[in-house]
DNA sequence: GTGGTCTAGACCACA
DNA sequence: GTGGTCTAGACCACA
């Protein structure tokens, strides 16, 4: 569900926050749906406790995900008409196209790799 | 020419290696071709110059950039044949790809998203 | 400056949450003074500095502290017109009336008791 | 008769700890007369039982209760010389002087802060 | 079982 | 110099 990669330069924990909105932003994580626990994310992604807890906790004060003392984080029912998709990509869209850019690709060429990059993700 | 963004949670030095990569690699930085100072590059960001410098050494360490005393930086000579567009976008598509997918996002709105993007960008 | 007790059964963190909050609603340290470094708190008060940083980062994400990439931490400018006296004491006045109606006693041993405590802080 | 608030950063069994003491000093738990059930406090309360039962676990350690099997838990008659008043409530004004001073608040302000609480509670 | 707090200590990014 | 991230590991509060 989740994929965390410490290759990426972006701190662990905040892409955990980040997919964790994506997700419910896509309606794959509903209003009340558990989250896996601390531990358990932890040792899935062989990552320290403590940067799972960092992570959620910040969920938490964006009203994101709903804590529970003693029982597992859950998705916030109201959370506040989840943005749109468009607006969650943009960053990403917005740094391709600007690295893009600097490759001197044309818009063609642009679509053109993230079409091979899709064909590349129906393995 | 650079775009250095703080908040992206990637570090600056960073963000400005891979974009000198991407120019050279794109043609827009040509070999030999001289690069701004470190503190014309500190002072138009807004950034400390020793951030530049290091971005400097670590492109000079892997032969993108090459270093003569009294001198700017210049492009080197022999970057061994720079790495296809493809390869350079690679991650970027991947995470543009694997954040769709989690906002449950089909091919086509990615596409979709991508072309909208790229309308914005031509202001 | 701070006081941290680590036997309250209050975090530690929250402690000096609380204490920055009341120094800045009390005009004790003013828009834009500096913090004490991390590593000064901490070592100061025998706290490990991952301590004293999330109470800091606490403090930044409710607006009250100002943080600056490799300068020390500062009192916001705006925070927004800081709450009474009254409000930020509300909740220790409270616990002490209710421990005092436990305890029997009636409102002017209640004031007896705060009057005491007062001389004995004029030490 | 008790008042458990999760918010205050107070652990909740400390909280019942403090506040059973305080009704017995100021003698509004005389020796010998029963405690509320676990059960009955723990649903009165919306706190699991086990943090109720810790909470008496620690008060019959401390003498201060007396637990009979079969019956509910007691008052224990020789509770040694309850502490003065004066005594149990210091770490509470302690603490509500330092957040005054921290807040430039003079003698009187405080006083009358405790005045303003006093008429409050005679709802 | 759940998450929270704290420590000791390494290493990083930035001014 | 500043703060940030992460780890390994202990112990706590609560359900």
């Amino acid at each position: 569900m989740f994929s965390l990669n410490p290759q990426s330069g972006i701190p662990l924990y905040r892409q955990l926050v980040d997919q964790v909105k994506l997700l419910v932003a896509g309606g794959q994580l509903k209003a009340g749906a558990p989250l896996p626990s601390v531990r358990e994310l932890a040792d899935k992604h062989a990552v320290n406790p403590m940067t799972i807890s960092k992570a959620y906790s910040l969920l938490e004060a964006e009203g994101v995900l709903l804590r529970q003392r003693g029982k597992p984080m859950t998705v916030a029912a109201h959370n506040r008409q989840g943005p749109e998709a468009q607006i969650l990509l943009a960053p990403l869209i917005h740094q391709l196209i600007q690295s893009a850019r600097q490759l001197a690709l044309g818009d063609d060429d642009i679509i053109q790799a993230v079409r091979q990059g899709l064909e590349q993700h129906h393995d």
